[in-house]
DNA sequence: CCTATATCAGGCTAACTGAAATTT
DNA sequence: CAAATTTCAGTTGGCCTGATATAG
């Protein structure tokens, strides 16, 4: 005893690069355990949720559209289609391509993993007002856009 | 060629959590890169900064002021120490503790990881303005706090 | 010849768990 | 006895590189 002194770091913590790491340890944690809960991971979730949005692609697209690394997006569709969420078949246009294709018992899951996603924002995000949480999505928006643009130049604005 | 769609998820991108673990992960990148060339990583600056700013400590309480794992904080310590930048001593009051010290060589190299914060802060928070940054910091903090504070009621504000 | 795709093998950091030995 | 501290061994997820085979 005689610590006493358990106050985080006064300096640290108004360094947003700290308060973004920390603050993406709770949001991590908390996807982690609720997906687990639901049988899935972050990167299914992304990739479920791409093939709903724009359709069917090729790995390739998927890991562009998710941000998902090449080999993890591998990975990934490996353990979506041991589950029947997803299904590879071959391009015949394009025949080093594979076209993933969501399964109606994919979209349940998506279904559900949504819900499931909405409760983690409302967690997470349960001391802000909605006013703020918009706000908060808007400044990290620009933040995220402009790293990323700098990463991706191929990726340029429509 | 006929894909370009190459725009992230639209729904998924208005999500505060992923919003957050992207932002995350550019400042992770920023950084592993810079400290990296300091020869340095994440772990070591908050370490030191915790000594520098609550003074010497044990191991647990490093862990608490930092919210490093204990673990993690064993392995940072040697790296630390191997480079003569932290000294663990003995506590000669409660002999399962390790008092743990910085260097003046420890002050030397954390001055410097200090600029080298200031200017990753700098990179990190570019597209947005000085009230902004002051906005999102503001809005990180209440939700981190939040969360610190469900996980670790031990840590009851003062 | 150069590029794109899918795949595999593996590295690295961060977050974490479990267990042990020691001390309080 | 229970609890705290340090330490080690090991897991997991996410991000990443490099190499390969195949196809455009």
């Amino acid at each position: 005893m005689m610590t006493g002194d358990q106050t985080p770091l006064a300096r640290l913590s108004h360094a947003p690069s700290w308060l973004i790491n920390q603050a993406s340890a709770h949001s991590h944690r908390l996807v982690a355990e609720r997906f687990a809960a639901a049988g899935a991971r972050g990167h299914h979730y992304r990739l479920l949720a791409a093939l709903a949005e724009h359709g069917p692609a090729s790995q390739a697209e998927l890991g562009r559209r998710t941000g998902i690394d090449r080999s993890d997006v591998v990975a990934a569709l490996n353990e979506l289609a041991g589950k029947d969420l997803i299904v590879r078949a071959p391009d015949p246009g394009d025949r080093r391509r594979n076209i993933i294709t969501l399964t109606a018992e994919g979209e349940r899951h998506l279904a559900h993993l949504e819900g499931v996603l909405t409760q983690i924002q409302d967690d997470l995000c349960a001391p802000l007002s909605q006013a703020e949480r918009e706000e908060l999505v808007r400044l990290l928006t620009r933040v995220v856009d402009h790293h990323a643009q700098a990463r991706t130049p191929w990726a340029a604005e429509s």
